[in-house]
DNA sequence: CCAAAAGTGTTCCGCCTACACCCATGC
DNA sequence: GCATGGGTGTAGGCGGAACACTTTTGG
């Protein structure tokens, strides 16, 4: 049987991962030396190729298992990449998703594995072909849902304090905020809950830990920053 | 000389459009009855297939630009929509993308030659495979845009009343607002400029047309809806 | 005792909202 | 003269922004 489509011709089609982690106090991203030609020793995002048989979402969660060991990991699409001449080598569609991560949950011997490297989102590298432009454009996504939906505590341990909280919130947004009106914010969100726990590594008088529940946030989903 | 992606397997790549006009005080889209198997005769956005020589934005342009003859409309990308079986006959992933344009500006006779039809957005019928959901994404995002950014003015002639621009508005988000608060707001932004020409097409009083002036709002582009 | 981070309330201003009546004209 | 859509101002309340000091404890 022949496809009604032959006469079209296919191209190839790739996802590209921004994976984005906060540690010491600045947004990062995951990026490695591109080890193939064209644009071999280039920094570059991570990425694959799309299979036959998975969906393009799939194969961004393929990817970034690949490269985490991770399930689960909170991912958006960013949007698909054409130009022609993207890619030297020869004709690739991209599609660009970004994923946030806890830092600590990532295990540092597939970093080593893929000799990836977190730098910060605001002192990047030039990178292969469109990928800072890929970068920007998750950034600014990233920046505008931040502030109305839950999405920071992807990128925290699942207990936290309120100070870390708030200086991923200023890392993101790159613009300090005040505390006291944060902290305000904060309390009249009650899926954001404070344990009994306290956390003493990072101040002598220790700080309380908190968690996010997504049960009561799925009752009463209004999330402000 | 061989490629370096030899190996990965390429898949047909489509852009589908849609196409968002403001007629009779409803937000209303264009679409047809698929012309092809498989599918045939069910309601479907227009769409193409992408060329080797061309982009992805310009794949969507071309299409836009044969079924509206319009050049510079204004486009958005919606998203790559990439589900195995999005396609019942092959696999295809399709990106799309939604445009703006101004109804009285469409030569209907490519609307009989295609066979579209203007549908409103709330009163869509099922479509051929995920074509609804692509038209509730933009939709979506279009609703977010149009109270930060100056996009309405696509969708209306170069002149239009105040009452026409709050309709829109309306009609875009779905409810309804206050007349004296909404021009306030309108007063506030210079950029848009009451003419002296007075429209009397839908009242016996007469109502004053507006212009946007673009060089205006790029020097101070402050947008608020 | 000192340094370093955690924690806590109030005031003020600006913006957004709610709201109702007169105007101009064609028929 | 009346029906139809066009046009206009104000008052009150709410939410966001600015702002500084006390607490705890390890060293």
């Amino acid at each position: 049987m022949t496809t009604y489509y032959e006469e079209y011709s296919k191209v190839l089609v790739s996802v590209d991962c921004i994976i984005f982690g906060f540690d010491e106090g600045e947004l990062k991203i995951l990026i490695g030396k591109r080890k193939m030609d064209p644009g071999r020793d280039q920094w570059s995002l991570y990425g694959g190729f799309i299979h036959d048989e998975e969906s393009v979402d799939d194969a961004a969660n393929r990817v970034l298992f690949q490269l985490t060991g991770l399930r689960n990991i909170y991912m958006r699409q960013v949007g698909a990449f054409g130009n022609v001449d993207r890619d030297p080598g020869e004709r690739v569609i991209s599609i660009a998703y970004y994923a946030l991560i806890n830092v600590k949950d990532y295990d540092s011997n597939l970093q080593e594995e893929h000799g990836l490297k977190w730098v910060p989102v605001n002192d990047l590298p030039q990178m292969y072909s469109d990928h800072n432009t890929m970068v920007a454009k998750a950034h600014k996504m990233m920046q505008r849902k931040i502030s109305h939906e839950p999405i920071s505590f992807n990128l925290l341990p699942k207990l936290f304090t309120l100070t870390q909280l708030q200086k991923l919130y200023e890392a993101v947004c790159g613009e300090k905020v005040d505390k006291r009106n944060f902290r305000k914010r904060i309390k009249e969100m009650d899926f954001i809950e404070k344990t009994e726990l306290i956390d003493k590594t990072s101040s002598k008088r220790g700080a309380y830990l908190y968690r996010f529940n997504k049960m009561a946030y799925n009752e009463d989903p209004n999330f402000k920053l």
